[in-house]
DNA sequence: TGTAGTCG
DNA sequence: GCAGGAGG
DNA sequence: CCTCCTGCAGCGACTACA
């Protein structure tokens, strides 16, 4: 977006971490106080330049001294307390905080104690056994440290990971504690359930009666690499390619509220909380509870503590507090986002290279989930069509088929793509461009008669390459003109086209398609990927083409 | 056993 | 450090 | 309008030290 903002939530973000430092507490009012200017900052709208301090101060969680911080930031390129506090904590010392078990405490006391100043100094100090004999810290302190060190790289707070490495380890470790006698209900929140591309790490929730050995199950687990810690009702390990998991264990009465508390978003979560409190009662990780008489009012299910917080359950992907709240509060209520199971057909399962037995499974596995017709792929021109068209015949389900092409360095697509196909998929592929180039070539793609549908607009791939970079409006302008419908790859490493490009195209009148791109059964599931990605983005069951009739797809795609 | 630090 | 209320 | 004052969510779980 503006570089000016982005530069401004780096310098915040970096005082907020040095403030933890000088107040001694994470926790303190101010370092929260830039906590919150960060994200108001990060949330503001129009040119900052051009701002005054008055009109500054008048942004929630934006106060006198944070507007004096960002004109100054305008008129000099700097933050003269940013600059104090450097001074104070240079950039190695405050790297040490980012070792895990170490914070701001104990770096201060490892460097005031045995003058330990970066990483190296750090090291020696393990070397020689110092810090055992440091007042507060003892053996067990320096082993933490050692093995702290040994993971670091692979695990520093910071790192998040792919989505798609994540959710099939998440899925087994849940499915393993499902198969648990003890436990009643489970399943993964946090991050990962709002189903964001990237997870920090993993939040289990149990249900059981016998907590003791349900975490004795989960940390015995043979997945589990490490065990960081390991209670009766909470534990945390590391799994696979050092990915924390934590599991919380509740009775089985407070699941919902377990449920609905982990899985977040924190600012989410607050909103909840203040609608609580606004009714006299208040909300934590196992009950929605009436303050003066303790009672409790609702906690065995989400959908029973939004109904008396007067909201309809929120799906979690909308949980993001981008609005959804009052949305969910208003008459009109939340709007209707489309569910994996509104979905009547997928136009996007891949033929190429499939025997007929294969293809038969696929749709055979496709009618298995409720869908009703079917368009198959090819990406190997007329000749494609002419062979995916021969082995379908007389499959269930199979009505259309459809040309994916790639789109060149300047949009253009070849003349005789689409011969003898019922439509055409522009895919869109990863060329690196001038942002303006970029645009016109996705328009020029869009603009061909052809194509029907544009699929992984943004060619990202999470995790590996950045999402391509053009004039969104310009690009949802073409699809709304053109009458083109934008696909949402439900394929982990993609979830392309991103939820902020659907909810920028909710705005216009654009078509979204949900794709699953399977060539064999199992990938199917990928439609439920794709849904809640469309969810993140809100986008209305009544836009996405393959919850309609055949009949109507098919005037879509042939206009 | 009480307390402090860290994490979530 | 911010927000909101009380009091001037 | 300004200044001054007060509260800011709140806590649990776990670990290590004394």
């Amino acid at each position: 977006m503006s570089k000016l903002k982005d530069e401004l939530v780096e310098r915040f973000k970096e005082l907020t971490e040095l403030a933890v430092l000088d107040e001694g507490d994470p926790q303190s009012f101010r370092v929260r106080a830039y906590e919150n200017a960060t994200y108001a900052i990060s949330g503001l709208t129009g040119d900052i330049a051009q701002m005054s301090e008055k009109e500054l101060v008048k942004v929630p969680g934006i106060g006198p001294s944070t507007a004096k911080k960002i004109r100054e930031y305008v008129e000099t390129g700097r933050i003269s307390k940013l600059e104090a506090l450097r001074k104070k904590y240079p950039p190695e010392f405050v790297a040490l905080t980012r070792i895990p078990g170490l914070g701001p405490k104990k770096v201060l006391l490892l460097r005031d104690a045995l003058g330990i100043r970066n990483l190296d100094d750090l090291k020696a100090a393990l070397e020689k056994q110092e810090i055992r004999h440091v007042k507060g810290m003892g053996e067990k302190t320096e082993e933490n440290i050692r093995q702290a060190l040994l993971r670091l790289g692979t695990t520093h707070k910071e790192r998040r990971s792919p989505i798609a490495e994540v959710l099939p380890v998440a899925r087994r470790l849940v499915a393993a504690l499902q198969g648990h006698e003890k436990v009643r209900e489970v399943l993964y929140c946090g991050s990962l359930r709002r189903f964001r591309e990237t997870i920090g790490d993993v939040d289990i929730v149990a249900a059981s009666e016998a907590p003791r050995e349900v975490m004795a199950e989960f940390v015995g687990l043979p997945e589990v690499k490490a065990v960081l810690a390991h209670g009766d009702t909470k534990s945390s390990v590391l799994v696979g390619g050092d990915l924390q998991v934590d599991l919380r264990v509740v009775p089985p009465r407070s699941f919902g509220a377990a449920v609905l508390y982990f899985t977040g978003s924190k600012a989410h979560n607050v909103k909840l909380r203040a609608r609580a409190q606004q009714r006299g009662w208040t909300l934590n990780e196992y009950a929605l509870t009436r303050i003066e008489t303790g009672r409790v009012i609702a906690a065995r299910s989400e959908e029973a503590i939004y109904r008396k917080l007067g909201m309809p359950w929120i799906p979690p992907p909308m949980r993001e507090d981008t609005g959804e709240i009052e949305a969910a509060e208003s008459t009109a209520g939340l709007p209707e986002v489309v569910r994996v199971e509104d979905l009547k057909g997928d136009l996007s399962l891949q033929g190429d290279g499939l025997s007929r037995e294969a293809l038969e499974a696929l749709v055979t596995a496709a009618k298995a989930r409720g869908l009703s017709y079917a368009a198959l792929l090819t990406s190997e021109g007329s000749d494609g069509v002419a062979t995916l068209r021969r082995a379908a015949a007389s499959l269930p389900l199979v009505r259309w088929i459809g040309a994916e092409v790639e789109v060149g360095d300047g949009g253009e697509i070849p003349a005789e793509a689409g011969r003898g196909a019922d439509f055409v998929v522009a895919r869109i592929t990863h060329r690196p461009l001038e942002p303006d180039r970029q645009t016109q070539r996705l328009v020029r793609a869009i603009a061909d008669p052809r194509v029907r549908i544009v699929s992984h607009l943004c060619a990202r791939r999470i995790g590996e390459s950045e999402a391509l970079a053009f004039d969104v409006p310009s690009v949802l302008d073409a699809l709304e003109e053109h009458r083109v419908a934008l696909a949402v790859s439900g394929e982990l490493s993609a979830l392309d086209a991103p939820p902020e490009i659907v909810r920028a195209a909710m705005e216009r009148r654009i078509r979204v398609v949900l794709a699953s791109e399977a060539a064999t059964p199992d990938a199917l599931e990928r439609l439920e990927y794709a849904s809640l990605c469309a969810q993140r983005g809100w986008c209305l069951r009544d836009r996405v083409l393959n919850t309609e009739s055949v009949r109507s797809v098919s005037r879509w795609l042939s206009p």
